[in-house]
Order: structure tokens, then C-alpha cells, then sequence
DNA sequence: TTGTAAGCGTTATCAG
DNA sequence: CTGATAACGCTTACAA
């Protein structure tokens, strides 16, 4: 009587079959599996029964051919060449935030699989992709070498949210964390630990949250009194390796800082292998604080002074702004939002030790002789 | 004349935009972009050209509604409930994989958004969510603790590829790295560096890949012709504070192991970490290899020997696997996949060390006051 | 080689 | 409060 196919021991039911089997048109149908007011609670009962009874599941195509709204959230994930793909594991954990923000709004997620230069398959660029599957929405992250395709999404009106990205232009926003304020945070934190000497691998410069951390690095030091050394600045490109040779500049400089900032934690893992190399010791020799809480912080040896960052809520809200975008789209476009961090202190800065002051105290790790006990 | 919608400075055009403007039927647009071969070059070549101008691109909508097909391949993220979500780095590197491996075959990536316990909102369980998005099949990683919606999954005969999970009946299969085998080559390789105390750090043991490391063990303990010693084999959950407890508990044993291979890398992290609170060093005291190859291997003190799994190439592999099942639903299911694994020997195993001995040469770090020179 | 027209499963408009 | 029915954009027999 009713038409439904058995596939594979399931049911698959459409909308009619619930309909002739409540007794009701399909528009009734649609309007209770829409939570529209005006259905009877006795014929919304008895559908919302029968739909449980074939396990119905409404066709998300259909609904999204007739409304042109597919309650997808595109994801592009940029990052430099060099390190492609979601590699840096900062993106993970945003991610998993993302998810769970457009899912507790009745979105799903969409992973635009990065075209691969030569392939020419599909759909190309992420405009035509985006009107392609009717994405409701795309959130960006990774570094963006100004990217020609960002322009053209922005311009195609579609709403679109950036972590860590300043755009500018049509129905857009971003989310980024307090990266000034996590800088000064690092730095007053090496302050008061007595450290004077205070160096900084920056990020690389041309992204807003490197930027910024080099700004609250100097503008610290200067509310501090610190002088600005020379080569105090140096710039490294968010992973391992270019923190590993910032250190060794560092290191070889004349006034050998006794504190460095790292704006990332790769970087700062980098770092520690550059002094470790050196035959000095982190915090002994050189007191280190990172950027990020990536998952490793608290594994590398001394664990990871660190400034966290809430990627999961970076990740959560860059959802939530991304659906207001979508969703009220005579309002302004919601604003920036900038997420507090937090100081997390573990051995690398040497707070965690007996003497509170800088020079070579005792480590945990027991050494045979102690050298430089006392420098200043 | 042709009917377009311009929004924002961009021109939204459907198939029938295309028609008129090239001056043939909906149907020939179709077909020329569908592939088919009864078009004659001259219409093609206009339709193309036309399709071009307008800037055209098909409705995944509308075509999966009438294909019954979406190219869309969804990804479910399980891991235990102490660890939820995507947090192990193993599974970010097998989603770029997946990501890849898909995206050249035409289809994309949906993440299901776990579902909250609480939030009662949206479809509910994956197999109601595959047919609401008419998923063409789906991707599972993680631990699962014998989730039901597993077997429901696989009796809706939905095409299920999973990563190290064991699964059986519908259509179905997965892929795997040779777990045994990788765990061979460790203990092999410890052997051949002189260590015949080795001992390990095993994984959940109601997971595949966990028992098949401890397998290979053995077997190769057994090879070799060692002794097993009772206490060496350790049972961790795959992160680090259990890793670390493990290795404390082999530190303790009256026969201390000179050597131990931890099933996972993420446990290796929290062994060097009670290796180094017991006063003691990796890999002089104890040797130690990893699994995974996971990013922050290289940047532990001292950097891990692993057994390197291939996670990329699982992930593509899991992908080509997937579009099997799913474009060939006549043919048998296609075969387990085992991906071979490679040792990536670095400092933690003791094998970059000056002598090839067991005992205590000098390390890379600079000590004031070598101890042990030489022991053996 | 091409066109016509009947769906695919929904929602929305308009009557009742 | 409920029911017909016309879209939504595309594919695919069936005709020509």
C-alpha cells in the first residue's frame, strides 16, 4: 500500500509515504517536520508517529533544491606551500570546535577538498564550489598568501568567517585570539621571573597575529623599561626549523638574551632543540615561553611555558558568527571577536624551581655537576 | 533575455540559463556536461563556451536528487570519552589524506557533527543522517567501544570504509598499517643495537592495531630467541599519562628493561617523561622506539625512533576503498588494505650515538662532567 | 544528434 | 487547520 523500497533490510521512505500512511497531504507533513504552529497537536502526533514508524529522514537535496539553502558550512583550509594541508595542528583543534558549533545549530560540514594544481576534475575554484553544492557559508583558516580566491569570495556576497585572517569586504567576519595581550602576558611573565633580557621569534610578519604578538612583545618591554636590544627581533615562519635557527642567532648574539618569547609553540620547540645543540640548557641558560598550547607543549623537554589559546572556542565561535552571518543577513555583519588567552606555566620558563631567579639553579632532571650555579 | 539573478556583482545562472543563451535544449547542456558522447563537437564546444560566460555551475541538489547520488562521503570521528573528538594527531593526517583521495574521484567530505548527548536537535543517528544527506558512503576512525550505531550502519548496507577498526558484514572493509610487522621491526631494531631486556608499552588490547603490535612483540621477542620477563609488557590507552605510568611501572621492576617499545608514540612522549623524572635518560638508561611517526616525534628530547605509519596513504587509501564500494556495488568487497610501515630511526633508540653499544656514550648535548663513559 | 517532458522529494502559495 | 499544485534545477527515457 505504501511505496516504500527495502534496501538492504531498511527502509527508505519519502515524504508521500508518511503522508498516505497518517492519513494527511504531504504539505501537512511538511509543515510538522518544519514545526510550523498551525497543525492540529492530534495530526501532529499521529505524523511525527508514523515518521518514526518508517524511520523517515527528509531529503536534504530536495529541501535544499527548493529553498537554496543547504545548511552547509564550507571549510578551506590554506596554509603556505611549504607546509600544506591542516598540518599545523593549531587548525585540529579549531576545527573540532567548528564542528561542534555548527552542529549544535543544525549545520553540517563541509570539506572543500584542496584542488590539486594539475587535477582538473570537478569543480574549480572554491566561488564555483561554494554555489555548486549551495554552501550556506565558508569559514577560512590557514595562511592566506592573498589568495586571489578569497577576494572573489568575498565579493560573490557569499557570507564568509576567517580565523585568524583580517578580510575585509562583503558579508564577512573573523575571530582571532588576544594575540597583543598574550605577548605581554609572555613578557611579563619572563619580567617577573627577572629577566631583563628578553628576546622574540616572531611569526612571519604579513599575518595579523604575528603582527600583533611582535607589537605586544615591544610594546611590554617598553611599559616595563626595558630596552629594545638589536637582534632581538628575530622572524621565523611558524614551524619547527625556522625556530631551531632563530634560537642560534640568538644564542650567537653578544648579549646573550637570557629569556626568549616564541610566538608559537612549534617554534618554540625548534628553540629548545637550538639550545639543547648549543650544549645550554632551557630554562637554565634560557628561559622559553611559547605561544598556543598545541597538544605537544606538554610533552617537549622542559614542558612548555606557554600562552593558550582557546582554539576550540576560536572554533566555536567562528561558527556562531559565521551563522548569524548566514542567518540575518539584513544585520550588520557581527563583530570581530577577539578571545582571551591564558599564561600556563610549566618548566621551560623556570618558574617551577627552587630559586625564583634567573640564574642556573638546580634542575629536576639530576646532573652530575652542576655548573654555574650562580652567574649574577 | 536570459534569465539570471545578479547578487553582489555575481551572476547566478541554472542549466536553462545555459540553454537559451547557447540556443539548444536543457537536455543537451546536461548531456555535454555529463560526459556523454552524442553531442556533436561544434555544440559542445558552444554549450562549454556559454557555460563559461555565465559562469555556470551545476546544483548538487538538484542532480543528487534525481541520481539519488550526492558524491558525498561522510566522515564520523569517534574516540573514547575521555578523549573525544579528533584530539589524537593520527587522525588529522589521515583526514588530509581522506581529503585528497576523494577529492580526485569527484566527491567531497562531510563531517557529521558528533552529536551532543544532550542536544536533541537535528537528525539524530549517523544511519538517519546518511539518508537525510543521501551520503554515498561513509568514512569511520576512532575507537569504537562497540558502538551500535556501527552495525546499524553496516545493515543499512551503506558503503563503510573504517581506519584500524575491524569490521564485518554489509558492505564494507578497511584499511590498516602492518601493525604486527612494524612492531617486529622495532623490536628487531632494539635487538640489533644490543638489547635483549626489552620490554613494552602495549596499547587498549580490545583494539586491533593495539593487539597486533603486541603480536608482533612477542613474535619477534619469540624470533630472536629472548626471554619474555615478567612485567614487561605494560598496557597503556594510546595517550600520554599512561605511557608515563606504564614506563614508571617498568623503572620499578626488579629486572629493569634496557630497552622498551611503546605501541604508540603519544605513550613514548609520557615514557621519556618518566625516564627523565626518575633521574634517569633515553636513550643511554633506556632505549626507546615509538609508533605513529606522529609530528611531534622529531621535536621530543631526544627525538623518537618510531615505527613511521603511512597516515596520508591510509587516508587515501580508506578514500579509493570507499568509491569502490560505492561505484562498484556488484563487486565483492574490496580487500583489507595493510599499508606497509617503516622505521625512522632518530636518537631516542641510542642508534645515532657514537658507539653502537648498549651502554652510556656520550650524548649529543654537551655535559660538563660525562659520566659512564663507557660501562660495557 | 537533438528536443520534449516526466519525474526526483521538498516547500510554499493559494484555496478551501 | 488542511489539501492541491506549482516550482526548485537537473537527468533521462522516448521521440524525432
Amino acid at each position: 500500500m505504501v511505496a516504500e523500497i527495502v534496501f538492504g533490510g531498511t527502509t527508505i521512505s519519502n515524504i508521500k509515504d508518511v503522508a498516505e500512511l497518517s492519513g494527511v497531504s504531504v504539505a501537512t507533513v511538511s509543515r510538522v517536520f518544519n514545526g510550523y504552529a498551525d497543525v492540529s497537536e492530534k495530526t501532529k502526533r499521529r505524523v511525527l508517529e508514523k515518521a518514526r514508524e518508517l524511520d523517515y529522514a527528509p531529503s536534504a537535496a530536495a529541501r535544499t533544491l527548493v529553498k537554496q539553502r543547504s545548511h552547509l558550512v564550507g571549510v578551506v583550509l590554506f596554509t603556505g606551500e611549504d607546509h600544506p594541508d591542516l598540518q599545523h595542528p593549531f587548525f585540529q583543534e579549531v576545527l573540532v570546535g567548528m564542528k561542534h558549533g555548527v552542529g549544535a545549530l543544525g549545520y553540517d560540514l563541509l570539506l572543500f577538498a584542496t584542488e590539486v594544481p594539475g587535477d582538473n576534475r570537478g569543480p574549480h575554484s572554491y566561488v564555483k564550489r561554494v554555489r555548486h553544492h549551495q554552501i550556506d557559508g565558508v569559514a577560512l583558516m590557514g595562511v592566506s598568501r592573498d589568495d586571489l580566491e578569497i577576494q572573489r569570495l568575498l565579493e560573490s556576497e557569499t557570507p564568509v568567517i576567517t580565523i585568524d585572517l583580517e578580510v575585509a569586504g562583503g558579508r564577512s567576519s573573523y575571530v582571532t585570539s588576544d594575540n597583543l595581550g598574550g605577548a605581554r602576558l609572555a613578557v611579563r611573565h619572563l619580567h617577573s621571573l627577572g629577566h631583563t633580557k628578553i628576546a622574540t621569534i616572531a611569526g612571519p610578519q604579513r599575518m595579523k597575529p604575528s603582527a600583533d604578538r611582535l607589537i605586544g612583545y615591544r610594546t611590554e618591554l617598553h611599559a616595563l623599561g626595558l630596552p629594545s636590544i638589536p637582534g632581538y627581533e628575530q622572524e621565523g615562519d611558524f614551524y619547527l626549523d625556522s625556530g631551531e635557527a632563530a634560537m642560534r642567532t640568538l644564542l650567537a648574539l653578544p648579549e646573550r638574551p637570557t629569556a626568549v618569547f616564541a610566538a608559537a609553540d612549534m617554534m618554540a620547540a625548534g628553540a629548545i632543540r637550538a639550545v639543547d645543540a648549543a650544549g645550554l640548557r632551557v630554562p637554565d641558560d634560557v628561559a622559553l615561553v611559547g605561544f598556543d598550547d598545541i597538544q605537544i607543549a606538554p610533552m617537549l623537554s622542559p614542558a612548555l611555558t606557554t600562552i593558550r589559546q582557546d582554539k576550540v572556542g576560536l572554533g566555536m565561535a567562528a561558527a556562531r558568527s559565521l551563522i548569524e552571518l548566514i542567518e540575518r543577513p539584513e544585520e550588520l555583519n557581527p563583530p570581530v571577536l577577539t578571545l582571551p588567552v591564558e599564561l600556563v606555566v610549566r618548566a621551560s620558563c623556570g618558574a617551577t624551581r627552587r630559586q625564583p631567579a634567573v640564574e642556573g639553579a638546580p634542575r629536576r632532571r639530576k646532573e652530575v655537576a652542576p655548573r654555574r650555579r650562580a652567574r649574577g
